[in-house]
DNA sequence: TGTACATCAGTGAACGCGCGTTCACTGATGTAC
DNA sequence: TGTACATCAGTGAACGCGCGTTCACTGATGTAC
């Protein structure tokens, strides 16, 4: 076995970055300990010298996601930032068809609320970051308030179509149900 | 043991109203068969000569689901049939804090995803009657496919903000997220 | 420079537990003669 | 009417399996003297 520095480092941000992806795919529950350390080339019994317990893995696993979201990069173009670039990047088939790439707030809202509260806390905070980032890409004309309003409407509707367009079992509605998240997220953005 | 006509439908539907509370409580992956029979009054042994598998319930519960779903219930009141009202009955903080009572698409559609093709199946098929229902309180002034679009519109926000509430841990921006998510529904509905 | 020990990341067997499912059974009720 | 058997809903022990977690260990690398 190789020693350098930051090794161990390395294999907790490989370990994390695993479970990033498995957990969007499969949900928290349906990732094991085991199987995740498999996949990361490590034998399970290893976990716990990089995570306290599994509730641990999760709580980091939201704290890094937003460091590595797409929704970071500002879309510039048209608009104050481009909010429909934003959005529309957001709900394109691309992002329905391989969550374990996507947002963690799309495939893991549903099972959050049953959380640790450590884990919901984590949670809130990466919300909060995220509709951060919606309001730098609206105009600037409305109170702080206002736009924190917009900007969570906005985020419910992506979120809301995103869910339910991965869900549904047909390939035509689904589509439908991007498009219309699409045209329902650029109309609020415009109130 | 009793033996009446009807006994064993009578015990089928008591299983099935309590898997609806608790798959809405604790996810489908969070109820297993030996509670749920426990908590229905019965040992889990019998669950076979009702369901022929947990899926088979899953699928049951969905397909139920809607027949006592407060949806159906039209509200009445100024607009084409209130549309107004139908979104604030769905976003009052009361449905986000009873989660056993409320809407099954909040709850399950993360994990529905999912779930094997003939539950997403019926789920698809509930999801196009609760879009009918939002679509009977709109002003019919649109096409169909128009009218279909922003239920689904409707539909996201409601269901997202819903979501993002639940798993949000601090109660103010919970609040806030349902009050953004009754705004930007209703306005989607005037649009 | 060489030896002895400490530190470290990771291994793999084992733990208790709950899961979905199966099945031989019990005991009450219904039917045939 | 009485007896014998069939049908039925539900019981409870048992199955193989995977879960999260623990722990004694291995073998490579670093440090002390």
């Amino acid at each position: 076995m190789r020693y350098e520095k930051g090794h161990k480092e390395a294999t907790r941000r490989r370990i994390l970055g695993v479970a990033a992806a498995e957990f969007r795919e499969k949900g928290i529950n349906g990732v094991g300990v085991a199987d995740l350390m498999k996949d990361a080339g490590l034998t399970h019994g290893g976990f716990y010298s990089h995570f306290s317990s599994k509730e641990d893995l999760v709580r980091q696993v939201i704290e890094e996601a937003f460091s590595e979201s797409r929704l970071k990069y500002p879309c510039a173009g048209e608009g104050p930032k481009n909010i429909e670039g934003l959005i529309r990047r957001y709900l394109r088939p691309e992002h329905r068809d391989h969550p374990e790439l996507g947002c963690l707030a799309t495939t893991l809202t549903g099972e959050l609320a049953r959380q640790p509260e450590a884990v919901r806390a984590e949670f809130t905070a990466k919300v909060g970051e995220m509709l951060a980032v919606i309001e730098s890409h609206l105009p600037a004309k409305k109170s702080p308030a206002a736009l924190r309003k917009t900007a969570m409407g906005i985020f419910s509707t992506m979120a809301g179509a995103m869910q339910l367009a991965r869900a549904i079992n047909d390939p035509k509605q689904s589509d439908a149900l991007l498009e219309a998240g699409i045209e329902a997220a650029c109309a609020l953005a415009k109130n």
